[in-house]
DNA sequence: CCCTTTTCACCTAGGTGGTAAGAT
DNA sequence: ATCTTACCACCTAGGTGAAAAGGG
């Protein structure tokens, strides 16, 4: 019922733990975290959002080329942790038509930013993350939009999980971004070298 | 209870006779549709858009520096002429928060793009238009958004009146247009003579 | 002849990781 | 010592009017 694009991509970033860039004006996910949804009523209405939970209750550090716990999480966060797809809401036949993509959602750790409710999502650095998707049916005057209600299905892929970090810390995951994320082509280095080699 | 912003800028405008650009992939209008509302139930639930209608039923031709009426329109315009305010539906209170605006609409003369409903507003060039603001309370349940319903207010501002162009006729317009447009900024004048002047 | 389309250099706007400085 | 922030060069993405080419 709903499938994860771009799955291959996910799943070498979590062959090396995944890691996430949050800083205080916010910093999209990469890769960005997108659905394909199917058996939903078409003509019926959905909300669709993204929220970020805690995987376990442990800070954790890179030590010596491996991620290891270390102390305990600390207590509740406060901030936002909710992110409402911006065509929400919406019919299911919209949200089968194409894929459904959180690509400008952002992370931060900026706790001041949940004023701008629905913009980020606010995480705390060095704890793992795991995002899930929620597809509420929104019966007409219910309140407000995009709170997982009693009607949620809830779907959650172990491959996008990640720790939260405000500077890469494996070599690894750097590698993979740079190589994959059109924001950072700069760094590619065959970028030069191609020009390079037509020259001889 | 409708206010058009950036009215100064609109005035110098028409009084030279707005022209706004058309492509076939669509162009920004500039200046943009920018409204402040007030006066709105700011919890009741409304949709706004923006609809662009005839002014009159001719062609037009700038000849001699003036614009000048020149046979009849063509017969019944075929595609989309409404823009869906990206915001709707939402409540009277997020349409009072801040200033409503068109700043991505866009006007195509490609008549095939009416597909694109919501994304572009199609014209025929040389022809003068109205655009016009609409906005719906929605009542739950009262079928799809946007369209004007009985309970629609509709705001008309002379100012915002353009004739539509595949290239512009008058250079006061363009060079309104270059001296206001930030993306237009590579053809101001002052730009390269601000360095010029500090070589010396 | 008049109008439209295409292509271009030049901009705005903003997303990258690197790096060095700052904070605790 | 470790983590965070601010700034940077370098990229993507796309909005400008000018000018030349295309079309009826």
């Amino acid at each position: 019922q709903v499938m994860l694009n771009n799955y291959p991509l996910w799943a070498k970033f979590h062959k090396h733990q995944t890691e996430m860039i949050i800083t205080k004006q916010g910093r999209r996910m990469f890769p960005f975290l997108s659905f394909s949804l199917s058996g939903l009523n078409p003509v019926a209405h959905y909300s669709v959002c993204v929220d970020v939970v805690l995987v376990d209750q442990h800070h954790w550090r890179y030590q010596g080329g491996k991620w290891v716990q270390c102390g305990k999480a600390e207590g509740n966060m406060p901030g936002n942790r909710l992110y409402l797809h911006p065509d929400s809401p919406n019919t299911g036949a919209h949200w089968m038509r194409q894929e459904v993509s959180f690509g400008k959602l952002k992370l931060t750790n900026n706790k001041g930013a949940a004023n701008n409710v629905g913009q980020m999502i606010v995480l705390q650095s060095l704890h793992k993350y795991q995002p899930r998707l929620h597809v509420t049916e929104v019966k007409e005057g219910e309140g407000e939009e995009g709170y997982p209600s009693p009607h949620t299905h809830t779907f959650a892929f172990p491959e996008t999980q990640f720790i939260a970090v405000t500077a890469y810390q494996n070599a690894d995951i750097t590698q993979l971004k740079i190589d994959h994320n059109p924001f950072a082509k700069g760094f590619r280095d065959n970028f030069d070298s191609m020009y390079a080699a037509s020259e001889g």
